[in-house]
DNA sequence: CAGTGGTCTAGACCACCCC
DNA sequence: GGGTGGTCTAGACCACTGA
């Protein structure tokens, strides 16, 4: 649990016992989930300490993910357990992807249309639907075959994408302003789509790893979804999880 | 980039404007990347900032993973762009495997052996290797067929796993004192296996998601390793990446 | 409005690294 | 031994929250 001097011989920090105890009554139910800590400076005078070393000592629990600050509100209980035990991080998006990073889109369709249902978009909206073969750079070897739904106030992206190489997530986010804060992604194994065949020049009964990615704004809003169809023999995806921080966290 | 009261109206924090003016410096390579930084009391001069200052400018840089900092050696600059931008983040590695947690293991013969390449092992050496279906509680129906291989000195695991339910390598951390601090996932879909072909009830050319996971320690010793296959039809695979941080990190 | 957390100062002592 | 970052104190003013 704590990891007060067990390792190293010296005593811990303050902070960190201050932070161990408070981690503990959180546990224990003495502070409830829901409900708020003590404030800075009631604890400063509980553990006689500075306001300083009581900081440290919530700032740990907050990075923990146990509590929300909030200024002029105070600190509430999240959660009894920490959070993020083990996390899966990357720089940018492109490490979703499964294909190495020098390619090249081929676009083959663009057209306002139902999305299909795998994109976990309702199908009587109308959204910009973008068909497109993601190809090796200098090889016609294609990697997948990809149905991009843009939701229609991006629609000026079509004027865009000529030429465009990258992801079409980046394209939104640089022209229009917004961010994606969230990413939901799913692979499964499926059979080829006719047209996903007629394009990747796959039997009709083949099957395809689908790898289908809801991009998602601050507020849960969908920007733009995609449907990946890889040939199988060219699938492979790659993570990398770490366990979050070497002392506490 | 920078964050400093473009949305909000308010002028930035003093810290955040030199983490902000660091941050550039070592984009423009004013600081280069394996180099050191100014130390604290220098920068708390350049600034005119007080020491508490400077470190909190200095940690921003040390959580967006821009800096390492030593006591007593200094800060070295680790890389100009910042690592974790978005983290897939989980409590327990439990959320790594493609199936419900509502599962059990059937073991089908553990002895020693050499692993098979899938695996990543070097294939002299030995390790104890078991073999195992995970099955729907309560039901026949294969989830997945497992190969599990485990480094000798745990060998121990052996009487263990006797009606043992849970994922092998919370038993070996529970029971050896070593952590996992690392896990490698590997998704393909291949050909299945003669083997796994055989207790999966598959056809001998069906595909099959192949999932491969390495657990490693601290220091990159590999622990266990295991190698499951999925008939493609029960095999779903999710994950949500969120952005870190909303104002910098 | 009173009380919260957010920022900031000017000091201090210490453990650690490297010369 | 001299300099580094790590910890800690005792103050201060401010922005924000909520009654």
């Amino acid at each position: 649990m704590s990891d007060n001097d067990t390792a190293t011989g010296r005593p811990a920090p303050q902070y960190m016992v201050v932070s161990d105890v408070l981690r503990q009554r959180i546990r224990d139910g003495v502070y409830q989930v829901g409900s708020h800590l003590p404030t800075e400076s009631e604890l400063c005078e509980e553990f006689s300490i500075s306001r300083h070393t009581t900081r440290e000592a919530l700032r740990r629990l907050s990075e923990a993910g146990l509590i929300h600050r909030r200024q002029g509100s105070g600190s509430r209980v999240l959660s009894t357990e920490p959070r993020n035990h083990y996390v899966h991080a990357m720089k940018s998006l492109d490490q979703l992807f499964a294909y190495a990073s020098d390619t090249r889109l081929r676009f083959l369709d663009i057209r306002q249309g139902h999305p299909d249902a795998a994109a976990g978009i309702p199908t009587d909206a109308k959204w910009l639907r973008i068909e497109a073969l993601r190809l090796e750079r200098d090889e016609d070897v294609p990697i997948c075959f990809s149905l991009v739904y843009i939701d229609l106030r991006f629609g000026g992206v079509k004027k865009l994408l000529k030429n465009y190489q990258g992801a079409i997530y980046q394209l939104i986010e640089t022209n229009f302003g917004v961010e994606v804060a969230e990413v939901e992604q799913v692979i499964e194994v499926v059979r080829v789509p006719p047209r996903a065949a007629e394009v990747l020049d796959q039997d009709p009964d083949a099957w395809v790893a689908r790898v289908v990615r809801r991009y998602l704004d601050g507020e849960g809003t969908l920007l733009l979804a995609s449907v990946n169809y890889h040939p199988v023999d060219h699938f492979s995806y790659q993570m990398r999880m770490t366990r979050q921080g070497g002392r506490l966290v």
